[in-house]
DNA sequence: ATGATTAGATTTACATTGTGATACTAATGG
DNA sequence: CCATTAGTATCACAATGTAAATCTAATCAT
């Protein structure tokens, strides 16, 4: 199973789809989550999921300005979707009937 | 943040209410999610939760039946419904937009 | 009453995930 | 040609997750 800082990652980066790179992530997930995402935390967790085949990176060029470095693309595999999924569902079907979750019924309006 | 068993583990302890106690929190974390949940996992996270003031544990009395031991006795904490309230809406609130979370609007029919 | 059986809890050791701090790299501007 | 800067890489450690084996005491059958 994900944790939840890889699934935080990995949504943050389907959102940015094509302008999903290293620096634009974390930015992603700092003002999405309100809380600090540190530079450790990132990479290591993109090895991680790259190794396991949920994510897939490469070089991209740099961007043209004053210390415009080449960028690490970022790109979540349909591995990567499917278990962002099954963790989405997973955290949704435990809390059903819990107080703290909105009262649904498993039917969207 | 609470990690993602944590989480389970006070959402399945909340709905068992004055029922909760470890082996019953075990088997409802095992029918919710079908996935195994080992006696490791179970207690040691007690223990952490009950140490962060998530939880409160004290040893009930013993199940009137052939080996039936002492329970250990769980209640989740007005903190820890916090905590799970506060995990639950992070994940509901990133994933506002994926394409695997069903596309709710916020409000509940 | 004594040993086998059993519900349940505890402990230990290790694997995986999360995180801060620090260092590295190369392009730009002056 | 060096200071500055966007971005990435690495390291060491903390927190969480998990399997396996063990302990405990109440009941049952004899």
């Amino acid at each position: 199973m994900l944790g939840e800082f890889e699934y935080l990652l990995i949504t943050a980066a389907a959102g940015l789809a094509d302008k999903a790179y290293g620096a634009a992530i974390r930015e992603e997930i700092e003002t999405t989550t309100g809380r600090k995402c540190s530079i450790g935390a990132l990479y290591t967790t993109i090895d991680r999921l790259e190794t396991k085949g949920l994510l897939k990176t490469w070089m991209g060029d740099a961007t043209p300005q004053r210390g415009g470095r080449s960028k690490r693309m970022v790109r979540v595999t349909p591995k990567g979707v499917q278990a962002a999924k099954a963790f989405y569902d997973a955290v949704i079907r435990v809390s059903r009937g819990a107080s703290w979750a909105a009262n649904r019924t498993g039917s969207v309006s």
